[in-house]
DNA sequence: CTGGTCATTTGATATTCGTCAAGCCCCAGG
DNA sequence: CCTGGGGCTTGACGAATATCAAATGACCAG
C-alpha cells in the first residue's frame, strides 16, 4: 500500500494504539482502490473479505429486502465500516455503494482477525469500536421506535447543528433523498416535514438549513443523550449521516 | 458468588474460553441476586457498573423517551445484557425490568474490562460477542424499515417456529402487549394483524401458534438470512424475542 | 365463589404516512 | 443555447397505523 496514506489510518481509535510493526503488516497486507460514483462495492449477502477504509469521497450503506432498499448510514473519511463482519467472518448485511468518486483501503479480514489475536492493544481497539458501533445502533434503534417521523427529522437537524458546533445555520451533508430513507420515510415525507417545521424553529432553503429559534426547537426535540449522544468518549469520525457503523 | 451457578455461566461463549483462574476470579468478585417481577433493575442512565448474567426468571429491556416507551428485547437464562455499556463505561441505554422473579450474576465492570486486557482468549470472546449483538441489532434495524408491521409479524412467527426447530405449532414466549412493542406497534395493532394472517397460514388461539400453511407464509414472508438470521456460527442462546443484547 | 385487575379483543374514528401524478428547478451534455 | 434526466416539491388520494372507548376474558386474592 501506498505509505502515504498510513498517517490518516493510523489515527483512527481502531489502529492508534497498536505496535508499529503490526500496523505496517496489517498495511501491507492492504490496498488501496479507487471507486468511480455510484458503484456498488459490497452487495449485501457477500463474504466478508475486506475491511473498509475510506480515504476519499463517501460510501452508502444501504439494506435491501423484497425490492426494497433503505438507507442505514453514509459513511466519510476517515472511517472504516463492515468491521463486525470481518470479525464474524460472516456476509455483509449492508450493500455499500458509493455516492462519489472514493479511494478506499482494503485491509484483509483473515490479517484482521488474525491480528487481534497477536496485538493485545489491538483486540481492546476492536472491542472498543465494536462496542461504540453496537451502542450508536441501538440509539437508532430506539429514535426510530420511539419518535415519529416528525420528531426524527426535527433532532436530525438539531443534532447536525450541535456537531458543526452549535452554529445557527448549516449545510446538509447528505442528498434529501437519502436523508429520507435514512429517517425511515418517503422523500415527499421529508419535504412536507421540512415545511412544517418553520413553524417549530427551523428553516430550509434548499440544502441550507437556519435556525430560527434554537428554544423552540429544542422544546419539540427533547434532545437526549441516550438517544441523540454524545456517547461519553465519543468517538467522532467524520460521518455525514449519523456515525461510523464499524 | 455461589460455586453452583458457575458452570452455566462458564458455558457461555463469552466465558468458555478465558483461563479457568481468570474466570474464579471474576466469579468471585461477582454476586447473585434474585429480584421479584415487575421491578427496574436497571434504569436507562445510569452508569454502568455491572455486566448483568440472567440465570433463572427474564428481564425486558426497554427504550424509553418523553414518557413513551418500547421493548428492545426480552433476555432469557442463560444469558449477558448490557456487556456494551460495560465495556465503554458510559450510560445505559435501556431500562431493564424484570417480568418474573429473576436470578441475576452481577459481574462489576470494572473486573471486565480489567479482564479482557489480562486475558486474550476473554479479549477475543468479547470481540466475538459484540460483533455478534452488533450484527443482531442491525438486523433489527433492517426489518423495521424494510418491513411494514404486517410483515413483520408475519416473519416473527414463523422464525420462531424455525427456531423451535421447525415446527408447526407453539406457544408465544412473551405476552402480545411486548411483543407488539418489540415489534414497533401497538397492541390493538397487533391483535388485527394476527388475526388477519390467517387468510396467510398462521392461526393464533390466544397464545397458541399453528402454522396451517408454511408455503404460504412462507411466500409473505420472503424469509432472508441477512435479516432473520440465522447467523453462520451464531451464538444460539435462549432469548425469548430475539437474542441477547449484550 | 367473587371482585378486581389487567391483558386482549373489537369497533369507530382520527392521524400519519405512502403512493401517484404532475410540475419545477438545477445541472450536465450535446 | 437547448435538451434531458434526476432530485425536489406539491397536491390529491388511499392505505396503514394509532387512538379512544368499551366489552370480553383470564387470572389472582380475598
Amino acid at each position: 500500500m501506498r505509505p502515504d496514506t498510513d498517517p490518516q489510518i493510523r489515527h483512527l481509535h481502531l489502529f492508534r494504539d497498536m505496535a508499529q510493526a503490526h500496523f505496517a503488516d496489517l498495511m501491507t497486507a492492504s490496498y488501496v482502490q479507487a471507486f468511480p460514483p455510484g458503484l456498488e462495492m459490497i452487495r449485501q449477502g457477500d463474504p466478508a473479505d475486506f475491511l473498509h477504509i475510506v480515504l476519499e469521497g463517501s460510501v452508502e450503506l444501504v439494506g435491501q429486502w423484497a425490492g426494497r432498499e433503505c438507507t442505514m448510514a453514509v459513511v466519510r473519511p476517515v472511517s472504516t465500516f463492515i468491521l463486525a463482519a470481518c470479525i464474524r467472518d460472516a456476509p455483509y448485511l449492508m450493500t455499500a455503494r458509493t455516492l462519489e468518486r472514493t479511494r478506499i483501503v482494503l485491509v484483509p479480514a483473515s490479517d484482521l482477525r488474525a491480528m487481534f489475536r497477536r496485538d493485545a492493544e489491538f483486540a481492546v481497539a476492536v472491542i472498543n469500536e465494536l462496542a461504540a458501533c453496537y451502542r450508536s445502533v441501538v440509539r437508532n434503534a430506539k429514535s426510530m421506535k420511539l419518535r415519529n417521523s416528525r420528531e426524527r427529522v426535527a433532532s436530525y437537524l438539531l443534532r447536525q447543528s450541535m456537531l458543526a458546533g452549535g452554529v445557527p445555520t448549516y449545510t446538509l451533508a447528505v442528498e434529501k433523498r437519502l436523508l429520507a430513507s435514512y429517517l425511515g420515510m418517503t422523500p415527499e415525507n421529508l419535504s412536507r416535514t421540512l415545511k412544517s417545521l418553520e413553524a417549530d424553529g427551523v428553516k430550509i432553503d434548499g440544502a441550507r438549513v437556519i435556525i430560527t429559534d434554537r428554544t423552540r426547537l429544542t422544546a419539540l426535540v427533547q434532545p437526549d443523550k441516550l438517544i441523540d449522544g454524545p456517547d461519553p468518549v465519543a468517538d467522532s469520525t467524520g460521518s455525514g449521516l449519523p456515525l461510523t457503523y464499524g
